[in-house]
DNA sequence: GCTTGACCCTACAGTAGCTATAGGGTTTTC
DNA sequence: GAAAACCCTATAGCTACTGTAGGGTCAAGC
């Protein structure tokens, strides 16, 4: 299988799957005498694993930790259930953030119900003069 | 006023000033002789704005724009309440989206209840398994 | 046999919003 | 007068890609 046909089965483009291998995540293929990428079913098989962690938003870290879990068959799959939960975590992490977030700016936005000049609109004061909080670290790695 | 008074005072770091005038988001004050940035409370005013723009999530095309407007401080403030209404739709967007993805998450982790070897990890059976899916373009600038 | 287009290759720059580091100079405090 | 605390510029790194430049390869049609 060449690559744009690898591509295609995994539903990601070209560029991405060089990325992937350049970044540990997809092992090197064998190259053709043309040295283009010759790849297999297992390829296929562990770049739609990736695409699949991908889509549920996982960080490369978090798959890079469970393509080696899943590299051990008989041990107990403790890990992989971890895993799985701090990544909940985090998603229940960010949904409170914007929740959070949601309220504040639904609050702003309640200031102005009607075109002013700028100079007497509610929201911009608002922006003005709210207390700038200390930068909270980032507890997850969704933005 | 020095940078490292103007960063406390609007709490963020020395780092993010500097970034911020490279960026055209704040002016560049004057210098003293030693050439260090020498800020007045104009400087401190709008360095909060942007401050309590970035607390809301906005990206910095959207500060710039709120920005701009604000300096017409006659024309009427349509713009300004657009541009918060679009950003609360990046927010509500956002929230949608993680929300789907949390409960694809709880599913799969409903999948493994009890540790068991790797191989049998229903976890995992579904990453391996879940269709990928054309990977959607972004309509939020929130990650 | 030759061209055209679709595909492949490497290497590198760019995205967003910072953060960190190297390698210097200045000012303040003891 | 020395050390700590501050300032300066320039540059690289972070994440997960995307896009570009500048090439090589291959199959089909004329």
């Amino acid at each position: 299988m060449k690559i744009g046909e690898l591509a295609l089965a995994a539903q990601c483009t070209v560029e991405t799957v060089r990325y992937y291998e350049r970044e540990g995540l997809l092992a090197a293929p064998a190259r053709t005498s043309a040295n283009y990428r010759s790849y297999g079913a297992s390829h296929l098989e562990r770049l739609r694993f990736i695409r699949n962690c991908r889509a549920l938003d996982m960080a490369h870290d978090e798959i890079r930790a469970l393509l080696v879990l899943a590299e051990q068959p008989a041990s107990d799959c403790h890990g992989v259930n971890h895993l799985l939960d701090e990544h909940i975590a985090h998603v229940n992490t960010r949904i409170a953030e914007l929740t959070q977030l949601k309220s504040q700016l639904d609050e702003l936005r309640r200031r102005c119900q009607h075109e002013q000049p700028v100079e007497a609109c509610g929201i911009l004061k608002g922006l003005a003069l709210m207390e700038p909080e200390t930068r909270k670290e980032k507890h997850t790695h969704l933005g």
